[in-house]
DNA sequence: AGTGGGTACTTACGAAAGGTTAGCGCTCTC
DNA sequence: GAGAGCGCTAACCTTTCGTAAGTACCCACT
């Protein structure tokens, strides 16, 4: 069989690095932060506001492990008070635009999800 | 303000359900189990060797919430041994769809991020 | 002068999620 | 009749996550 056919890198192997950078992609926060960045740079608080529910440290935490993999730029003014901004790298945006369209997806195909768990939820207690 | 300028839907909202489908959607099993699911469908034990390193309990656990949100059909034949088909409805064909491609995208953007990471480690050692 | 608020984080600890191992009832193969 | 395969389930343990507080600095208000 020839290599070409299937890639080297595939998500489907337990052990390939791809695994680890698409569970970043898509992580919790990431998502979220990701989309977010989708239509404009922002500040560390002014992001904190805008996904809402997320803590300080889980941010920090997530923008960290995004900047390291790449897909955003960190850029931290010597200002008083500090203001650090945030925006995404050519490599994030097209990773972003995807979560983004996802993200979308979601809320346009919320209510199907809620009517397939109320069925799936009364064939289960009748 | 108009509300129709703002879906009802919004995943930036803490409480708002479409939050939860996503982080269904997104889940680290979840993607994975979807974007195999787009070629075919599987049995569970195939579903297991196909999405290297997940545990029993886990897909089993995957594939009840995916069968739950409307993502997935179960079909079990009631023979011996036991034979569960998985397959995907349309509405999860819609999902599968994206995360497969986001999968695809990070199998040939794994290199760059590599690349990045490197990069980020060697400018903080230094 | 002191209090409160805003900035971007970091650290410590309890709670929740995730992973590992084992078992179950049944059948077909060796 | 011993072992493997099937699709789960229950107990247990570890890793992750969220919550709350602390840091250091400055400005506005009282």
């Amino acid at each position: 069989m020839k290599v070409s056919e299937q890639p080297s890198v595939s998500v489907k192997a337990p052990m390939c690095p791809s695994r680890g950078v698409l569970e970043h992609v898509t992580s919790r926060w990431g998502v979220l932060v990701l989309a977010a960045l989708v239509e404009r740079p922002y500040r560390f608080s002014e992001l904190r506001r805008e996904v809402g529910g997320v803590s300080e440290k889980m941010l920090a935490q997530t923008l960290q492990t995004l900047e390291r993999d790449g897909f955003l730029l960190r850029d931290a003014k010597p200002v008083i008070p500090p203001r650090v901004d945030y925006s995404l790298t050519g490599l994030g945006r097209e990773a972003a635009e995807q979560v983004w369209a996802l993200a979308r997806w979601t809320e346009r195909r919320t209510a199907d999800v809620q009517a397939a768990r109320a069925a799936y939820d009364e064939a289960r207690s009748s």
